[in-house]
DNA sequence: CTCGGGATTGAG
DNA sequence: TCAATCCCGAGC
């Protein structure tokens, strides 16, 4: 795993529809090389913000310093602290000027990882990633996206967790998850929308 | 400059 | 069910 580099998403991949991508990312690996070590991770569970217009995605209003990097060339990282003490991260997609990303929301440990990965929280936290990721370009390491190394997985889709403040943009069916995968994380199990 | 709140989590 | 914890961004 460590010997060979291994190929990666290139930056054309993250300049497509957000949605596409979100669902594409599935099955990917996440890997980062940090501090010697190799910390890989299979992607499972996916969120799409997009455009201006999305009432749940930290670009509805418009351009900020935190936010400025969604609006960046695509294949880059997002990487926010919320509620003072758990970093997201996110992919820049689209192209530059117009705001969309993908929030990773689980992980299927791979390689390198002893602690959880379910929950955007908890897989920065065991993939070593915080603040000082944002904006990285996530096409060549140490923090990049190996292609799946399987077939491509069966999809499932739900309302996106936590933004329940975002009007009718709270059900769109934006969160993109391997089906009957183990990994996927469970927040409040299936709360009602 | 002040202040309300969040793309969450773990404890009780 | 709720506190932790702090940066962001809206408004004055």
């Amino acid at each position: 795993m460590n010997k060979h580099r291994m190929h990666r998403l290139r930056r054309d991949f993250y300049d497509r529809s957000t949605l596409a991508v979100a669902k594409d990312l599935l099955g990917c690996l996440l890997v980062h090389e940090v501090a010697g070590k190799t910390l890989v991770g299979r992607i499972v569970e996916t969120e799409a913000y997009d455009g201006f217009d999305d009432r749940a995605s930290h670009a509805s209003r418009r351009k900020t310093p935190r936010n400025e990097v969604m609006f960046q060339e695509p294949g880059h990282a997002y990487v926010y602290l919320i509620y003072g003490m758990h970093h997201c991260l996110n992919f820049v997609t689209r192209e530059k000027d117009y705001p969309a990303a993908v929030l990773i929301r689980a992980l299927e440990p791979v390689a390198g990882i002893d602690v959880s990965t379910q929950g955007p929280g908890r897989l920065t936290r065991a993939m070593g990633i915080d603040r000082s990721h944002d904006r990285v370009d996530i096409t060549r390491p140490p923090l990049y996206v190996a292609p799946r190394d399987m077939g491509e997985p069966l999809i499932d889709c739900s309302a996106r967790i936590g933004v329940a403040y975002a009007g009718e943009w709270a059900s769109a069916l934006r969160r993109f998850f391997v089906k009957d995968c183990s990994w996927v994380s469970a927040p409040r199990s299936s709360r009602r929308q």
